[in-house]
DNA sequence: CTTGACCTTCACATCAATGTGAGTGTTTAA
DNA sequence: TTAAACACTCACATTGATGTGAAGGTCAAG
């Protein structure tokens, strides 16, 4: 498929998905026209790319999280080297804080709403009773 | 306590606490001398701004979320608008699919880590053995 | 009273993620 | 065959979070 397609489906934009390749977070193969040309999976890594980019990961990051995150498991073990497994490590390690961060503050604006809607609940009751 | 001094408790430059502070996250009194004067509690706010920056929310959110996240939950219900009701809840469902993303993300790489880190654990010891 | 370590504001610089548009070529369909 | 829709590259603009430095005020210690 070509860049209009993947923009579509993948609610990122042409501009985007040319910088994306750009940082080297995906490789598209090339008509003979010039034109990219994208595979069917190319449609869920751009969606990981996003997420991911979402989350706050910078793109140089990213570049070295996405082999490892492959859905068919690519055991591609034989070259990592022990500073790319240190790498991995330490983002697993900061993901798992942010994770933590997150809860917590999602927890809290729960726990806002919930007094919130309850008390403007026996508002208008009280107002429903006057 | 002065900017420096928060500065070093909280790990964040003198020039983002400033800017923190333009952007209407954190409002410092001054001294006579002109100089920004800070409490103690403030030293848990700029943590909180740092994380939620860190997590990916811009500071036109932050500033709509902080006064939601006060410690001694702080009833502020009067003047909650059912515009901002709608922010906290959109910014909750956000945060929610953010977590799920990191989660489902940290998941695979330590799958990963596992499977590589068995692999070598594996072929050290036909090493040794052979 | 001077020096050094603070503080102030202001402004320009940078970096990453994006937008936007110009100028040009390609494909599609009327 | 021409117009519309899409693609390409290149380049400049913008926004948000930061860094950095200049020019100057304040204060404590020698």
């Amino acid at each position: 498929m070509r860049i209009g397609e993947l923009a579509e489906r993948t609610g990122v934009s042409r501009r985007l998905l040319r910088y994306y390749e750009e940082q080297g977070l995906i490789i598209a193969s090339r008509a003979l026209n010039g034109y990219r040309e994208y595979k069917e999976s190319h449609v869920d890594v751009v969606l990981q790319i996003k997420g991911l980019l979402d989350a706050g990961l910078p793109t140089r990051i990213i570049q070295q999280l996405l082999p490892c995150l492959d859905k068919p498991q690519t055991i591609y073990v034989p070259d990592v080297t022990s500073e790319m497994i240190t790498t991995l490590q330490r983002e697993q390690a900061r993901l798992s804080e942010r994770i933590e961060f997150l809860t917590r503050n999602r927890d809290a604006i729960a726990d806002y709403l919930d007094t919130v809607l309850s008390v403007k609940a026996a508002n208008a009751e009280s107002r429903a009773t006057s």
